[in-house]
DNA sequence: GTGGTCTAGACCACT
DNA sequence: GTGGTCTAGACCACG
């Protein structure tokens, strides 16, 4: 877990991790109840400082991600957020219009994208299903 | 044009410039050829410093979205940018990742998503064919 | 003469011209006591501001490429500049490093380095010893 | 390191500083893997703005000489950069065809410069030679 | 008129 | 400590 982070990159590192936190949770590799990483382990693991991987668990708490509990560990949330239906669609149809500049942008086209959005849709399904169906978490 | 800016936000002005202008080059508002706001122009209409103003369209240019002559101003370069394929291609997976893990994090069925997709990319190309057929830019 | 400028380059236009005169000069396209293009001429055919053709042939002069003589016109300069030797060394010594250190920076090896420095050595003699064989200047 | 800038030059200062980092590494005085100047330091020494001074490391990032890592410094990058073998050929060639037309506007002669040019390439090499032999980086 | 550069000084985020 | 951003205001070169 969290093998590629880009030390030179403009976006923070915990950030970064963050990030790689959350796809790891959408693809199903993480599932709800899982045990997170403590800060040390996320500080080994990830060659950052032990400042930066705590605040990337801060972060992802107040993401909704995970959830600390004081002398258990901190732990992967089940479900989706609470987030109102409104500000759902408009951070949908944000990402969706951010995906469609960027593709215009590259010069896709409308059929290459179609396709290219089928594949990559079935290939993240077919991912979370394996996971679904291995009983045992093994994540790093 | 270039109206809403938010100071707070932790992408920079210039960068949020940028983004606002390329949005309207891949919507088609802004078609090659076109000229674009010059730097005392955009400074005074997003409410900002002249060297940010500068700077984001220095920005601009690098991207290869625009091309600017001293003396004479910036304006809006024809075609896609050259990338070699394998770049593309990266570029456009991390994108439809992107957009796949949003809309998993925010618990939106595929059902839902392909339908929101299809939808998304039939405005956009309404918005662009507008675009075209309109002769005279009309675009602050 | 004077085909391609680049008007989104940082080096301003006249300098381009001024650039490509001693070129065509150094090569021997242009011979001592050919005579010169006039401004309205320059500005024609290089497609720019009489004030910029102006300003180019003006700079030309100062660096003793060509001579104007009221009412007759300008033209190219015969024989090497005066110039004291040891400036002539500093600049010949700096051209050189400027080549070097560019050479060096793309990854040229030594050898490539010599065998491209001879080779466009050669061409460059050729070129000029056409130019001297032919009668006629006729370099537009 | 980087003392001497001419505010009066028309290349701008921020490009001075460039220039002079780039040939600190190409003549191997600056190896990868070095630190390089912080801001502040580079700001201090060469008697700049910081921000010119920022700048001037930002121009170097761009052109893949330094690599910086917000919070921790800059550092020389490894390796020649990418670059499609046909720029490299045609930036070559363009570095030699000037060096040419400066000697023969200095009006020197074949003979001259083919011995100056190996010259200058042997004294070239010495120094790398040296640098290289030399296992404690000190180039302030 | 255009964009480009530079300084001064401030504030912020990251490690 | 590091680099990044922003403002204010000045000066310059180019077309």
């Amino acid at each position: 877990m969290i093998p590629d982070l880009d030390p030179s990159s403009p976006v923070p590192l915990y950030l970064q991790i963050v990030e790689q936190a959350r796809r790891l949770v959408a693809l199903g590799a993480l599932r709800p109840g899982d045990r997170f990483l403590t800060v040390r382990e996320l500080a080994v693991k990830a060659r950052v400082n032990r400042n930066t991987a705590a605040r990337a668990i801060q972060e992802l708490e107040r993401a909704g991600v995970v959830r600390t509990r004081v002398g258990q560990g901190t732990f992967v949330v089940d479900g989706a957020p609470r987030i109102e239906p409104s500000r759902r669609q408009a951070i949908l149809d944000s990402a969706l219009e951010k995906l469609l500049i960027e593709a215009q942008t590259l010069g896709v086209t409308v059929e290459e994208l179609r396709r290219r959005f089928s594949r990559k849709l079935e290939a993240f399904q077919k991912e979370r299903k394996a996971h679904r169906e291995r009983p045992n978490p093994s994540t790093d």
